[in-house]
DNA sequence: TCGAAATATTTACATATTTCAATTTGCGGT
DNA sequence: ACCGCAAATTGAAATATGTAAATATTTCGA
């Protein structure tokens, strides 16, 4: 099996360490998870879950959505968010692949 | 299909984010790729690989091994350091259920 | 026991991150 | 045009994190 070319790999990398750093932070991940249950929901209801003030769940909306994670609709002057389930399990399976599973052994 | 406790599934979503920023540092990062390729390195060996002082390295292999990614075999005065792939991709299976499959609904 | 080597801990500091108040932007209704 | 609402941006404070110097601990060999 052959792989992508080095370049190619780095800059793949590179959207994956986004892609942890953003997760790896209490709020974000549990924005995610709600995410992952509801579908989609506006920057309001999303913040409504959490105690934080709007300009920090605006803050960590854009953090996800620069890693790639979210999908922003904007309709007048609500946001919609929905989460992009690709780019999160291809991050997890790139993550697993280069990290997990090497030097030919298995658990 | 039923799931494990709330409880449980607490506790494991904080094990989960632990691993997730111990991951999420670029240094940290490497030093996981080393060592999936290496299978077993000693301390020094790391810290050959990074420009950084000892006490640093030192400090990243603690967050690695609290996060439970890293075995230590002490024996005599070096440390030799392997990689936990379950735990690794246990977490990473772990998010991946949580986060992206959800709803009832498949790509 | 002494000294050297490998790793760990303590302490301090510089940088990055999270957070919010204040303000701004964009949009819809009146 | 005005007002009000949702979301984004700016600026600043509080906190967390990465880093290294100095020191401590552990172990080995002479």
């Amino acid at each position: 099996m052959e792989a992508v070319t080095p370049a190619r790999e780095r800059q793949a990398e590179e959207n994956w360490m986004r892609v942890l750093r953003a997760l790896a932070d209490p709020t974000r991940y549990r924005m995610v998870v709600e995410l992952a249950a509801a579908e989609e929901l506006s920057c309001g209801q999303i913040g409504e879950q959490f105690p934080l003030a709007q300009p920090t769940i605006s803050h960590h909306i854009k953090i996800l959505t620069d890693a790639g994670l979210l999908h922003v609709r904007r309709q007048g002057q609500h946001s919609f968010i929905s989460l992009r389930r690709e780019v999160l399990q291809q991050a997890l399976a790139g993550v697993g692949r280069q990290l997990s599973m090497h030097s030919d052994q298995q658990a």
